[in-house]
DNA sequence: AGCACGCCGACT
DNA sequence: GTCGGCGTGCTC
């Protein structure tokens, strides 16, 4: 039996499968998606079966066998292995990256170098003896001082040691001991009565297990509070009367109770979305439905009804959310509905937290995960129902290798289940509500708040106003008195900070001296708590310079709006009032999110000002004031869907204001009023800014009218980075039609991270069949030839930022 | 990617 | 003469 391997190594020449002998007793157990260790060159690497057959074109010599089978299940479904396939393809990356963002990184193979004596450890150098008292292989680590390493060398020429590379298994099922008493009760009675009376304290043991036929308990407690001791319970496993055994132990994420909630009353807009969509479920048929729905429309009722429909037909529902680590309410309410019947899985749980889960979906334990981009590969086998909330969100497609968009896998899984893939949304992303336009999506639309609240009022203050009728401070006068005016009332408010591209700077006041990173071409941000310098791009450090590095001015100091520099301020003006800051820097700690959102709900503080993680599924019913710093900051980047998240953005945030009885108020500053983005957000109506968006992507050849493809290049050489930044742009324009434009090679926005150079070239193409062939020959070329030379490429099939 | 093999300059 | 630099090529 021969089977197919991919290995565990992502590189050009060996992103293909491997044959591999199967060795006789595995014959059984190996199957395609199985987690194997294969030996490969000179190395046990780790690889997954893609398939198995008889027959091979390996010459029987140069074959190898499997080493180790990991898993006594496969980890990968058939199904798994066909959407890698086609990720692969999709995304333009190695197969080996695909498979492996299938599954916990638990079950991803970690690699450690050991070092393993040959001989008599006595033939050893004195100075490597010691570390080969107990074993014969030890860590490489250890030897990484200067002189061992150099005796070490020596030792290995003359094959005293060895070097070798182990695979090292992850994913630690976590377990508990405990005694089981046996389940057969007249076994127990016979076994009692063997017993010799001198056995008093067995006797009285084996009478008690009488009564817990089956059970198991922890050894400590039997011994605290049965007493029946350690010694007993030895007794009673050599009598046969109980067993000791491993219980599975999951690690529990949710640290709160669950109270059960009941299905609400739908309203006429809900049902008639269910409706069309239980329709489908019913029906087999697959159909991506958008579900446009302004804040507080009751999406989420509509979500659950439908998964609650999954469920009675006994299948199974992935619902994704933007990051729910940062919205503990949406999984709660998931929670509360189903019960133990929900995974959840987010960038908040350790990495045995989320294995665990992982394993719950496996084995059909649970029958609905809810959680961040990556759930959306759960390991279900009958899906009936696949939902993204908040579906415009950016964190939905992966940064890095393999960029894969979680809205695209969705529909792909809808397609292979035969279900309906619901996204959800206030503010669609564009491309989705034009495909909804054209009927490639399903339109359903939620025009009413579930609960007759009436929208909050907008308004947008023009800063420049403020600033000419004197007006220095960072509030103006509307939104300094709609803060008194709550803080008074005893209501609560949000003061949102847009912070991209715009943080707190050193500046020196008489030359003009920004400092900046040395590594990279961006200005260094200024943190109060450690005073210290941060570069956001490469973590690198600076203590703040007393004197300007160019002229040696005294007058240098920080600029700028930070969410610190904001807190100093309201508590500067308004000395009363209590103050959570919520940021990177306050946020880092596991569940410190969690606490501070906690607390705010409480009652703990008046304002909660923060960046943009709160802008995201607060809902506090003493919140009545949402304040926005300054809105445009993201209109500013160089980037085409600056609009569209600026607009997202502030309906995002306003939508906190006033969710319940108290009337909400929001308060929008800008320095540029008049733009339609923020004129529009100031509306809360979709459509308008919908129509206005389209007109300018259209008259630009931006999607949803083209497609873009983005490819960056970088080098340590400015030189080189734009020279072969052009010799893309060549490529691209040799091998697709003349319909393409291709803008570029242009610096990127940020030209140089962490000391690289960077080059972007922008592909737009409306109809283009040869685009995945010419971008792989691209790729192909730049694996084998310009990488070599240092060179850095990244090929982006519709990034989300530019 | 990681590692061995193999062919040319500066040391004992 | 040997040690070691990193170009080249292979991995079932």
């Amino acid at each position: 039996m021969i089977a197919q391997v991919i290995v565990d190594v992502a590189a050009y020449p060996v992103d293909r499968p491997f044959d591999y002998e199967v060795p006789k007793q595995m014959e059984s157990l190996i199957e395609p998606g199985s987690r194997v260790k294969v030996p490969f060159g000179h190395r046990d690497v780790l690889g997954f079966v893609i398939s198995v057959t008889e027959e091979t074109e390996i010459a029987s010599n140069k074959m190898k066998s499997i080493s180790t089978l990991l898993d006594l299940e496969p980890v990968l479904t058939e199904e798994m292995l066909e959407m890698a396939k086609w990720m692969t393809k999709q995304t333009l990356c190695y197969e080996i990256d695909a498979l492996q963002a299938m599954l916990p990184s638990a079950l991803r193979a970690k690699y450690e170098k050991q070092v393993e004596c040959l001989v008599e450890v006595s033939m050893l150098p004195p100075s490597l003896q010691a570390h080969f008292t107990k074993k014969m292989r030890v860590p490489y680590k250890l030897f990484e001082t200067e002189a061992l390493l150099l005796e070490l060398k020596k030792a290995v020429k003359s094959k005293q040691v060895q070097i070798v590379t182990v695979v090292k298994q992850q994913g630690r099922i976590k377990s508990i001991r405990k005694f089981e008493v046996h389940a057969d009760l007249t076994f127990l009675q016979q076994k009692h009565e063997e017993l010799s009376n001198r056995a008093r304290k067995q006797k009285q043991a084996i009478e008690w297990c009488m009564e817990h036929v089956g059970e198991r308990f922890l050894p400590q407690y039997l011994a605290d509070e049965i007493f029946i001791s350690a010694s007993v319970q030895k007794a009673l496993v050599e009598l046969g009367v109980g067993k000791f055994v491993e219980e599975e132990l999951y690690r529990d994420p949710f640290t709160q109770e669950i109270t059960p909630s009941y299905a609400l009353q739908l309203t006429d807009e809900q049902q008639v979305a269910l409706d069309a969509i239980t329709e489908k479920m019913n029906e087999q048929q697959p159909e991506t439905f958008l579900l446009h729905g302004i804040t507080g429309s009751g999406k989420t009722e509509v979500y659950l009804r439908a998964i609650q429909h999954a469920l009675d037909q006994g299948k199974e529902a992935v619902v994704l959310v933007p990051e729910i680590s940062l919205t503990p309410m949406m999984t709660e309410r998931f929670r509360a509905r189903f019960g133990e019947l929900v995974a959840v899985m987010h960038s908040g749980l350790s990495q045995g937290e989320k294995y665990d889960e992982w394993r719950k979906m496996q084995r059909g334990e649970v029958k609905v995960v809810v959680g961040a981009r990556s759930a959306i590969f759960a390991p279900f086998t009958n899906i009936g129902l696949l939902i993204l909330d908040e579906e415009h969100e950016t964190t939905y497609k992966q940064e890095d290798t393999p960029r894969y968009h979680a809205r695209d896998v969705a529909i792909w899984r809808g397609m292979h289940y035969q279900c309906p893939v619901i996204l959800g949304s206030a503010t669609p992303a564009l491309e989705s509500f034009a495909r909804a336009q054209k009927g490639v999506y399903h339109l359903l639309t939620l025009k009413q708040r579930a609960k007759t609240q009436a929208l909050p009022t907008v308004q947008v203050v023009d800063m420049r106003e403020e600033l000419h009728t004197g007006n220095r401070s960072m509030f103006s006068r509307a939104l300094a008195d709609a803060i008194r005016e709550r803080l008074e009332k005893k209501e609560q408010i949000v003061l949102f900070l847009n912070r991209r591209g715009f943080s707190s700077f050193v500046l020196c006041r008489d030359c003009g001296t920004v400092v900046q990173c040395d590594n990279c071409d961006i200005s260094m941000t200024y943190h109060r708590s450690s005073e210290k310098l941060k570069c956001h791009y490469c973590g690198d450090e600076k203590p703040v310079p007393t004197e300007c590095p160019e002229c040696q001015s005294e007058h240098i100091r920080f600029f700028g709006t930070g969410t610190q520099k904001i807190e100093s301020e309201i508590y500067k003006v308004f000395p009363e009032a209590r103050v959570i800051r919520m940021d990177v820097d306050t946020t880092r700690q596991k569940g410190a999110h969690e606490r501070l959102l906690n607390d705010f709900g409480e009652g703990k503080a008046d304002i909660l000002l923060g960046t943009q993680m709160i802008a995201k599924g607060l809902d506090f019913p003493r919140i009545t004031l949402v304040g926005v710093m300054s809105a445009d900051t993201s209109l500013r980047l160089p980037d085409f869907r600056a609009a569209e998240k600026t607009y997202q953005l502030l309906t995002q945030v306003s939508g906190r204001a006033g969710r319940h009885e108290l009337q909400g108020e929001v308060i929008i500053q800008s320095y540029e009023p008049e733009h339609y983005a923020i004129e529009l957000a100031k509306e809360q109506i979709f459509e308008p800014f919908y129509e206005q968006e389209m007109r300018i992507r259209h008259r630009f050849s931006y999607p949803p009218y083209y497609y873009v493809v983005l490819i960056q290049v970088s080098h340590e050489d400015v030189m080189l980075a734009a020279e072969y930044a052009s010799l893309v742009h060549e490529y691209i324009g040799q091998h697709l039609s003349n319909q393409v434009q291709i803008i570029g090679p242009t610096a990127a926005s940020i030209s140089r991270i962490q000391n690289r150079y960077r080059y972007q070239c922008l592909i737009k193409y409306k109809r283009e069949p040869q685009l995945h062939d010419v971008l792989k020959q691209l790729i192909k070329i730049y694996r084998t030839d310009w990488m070599k030379k240092g060179v850095l490429m990244t090929v982006d099939l519709d990034p989300t930022s530019i």
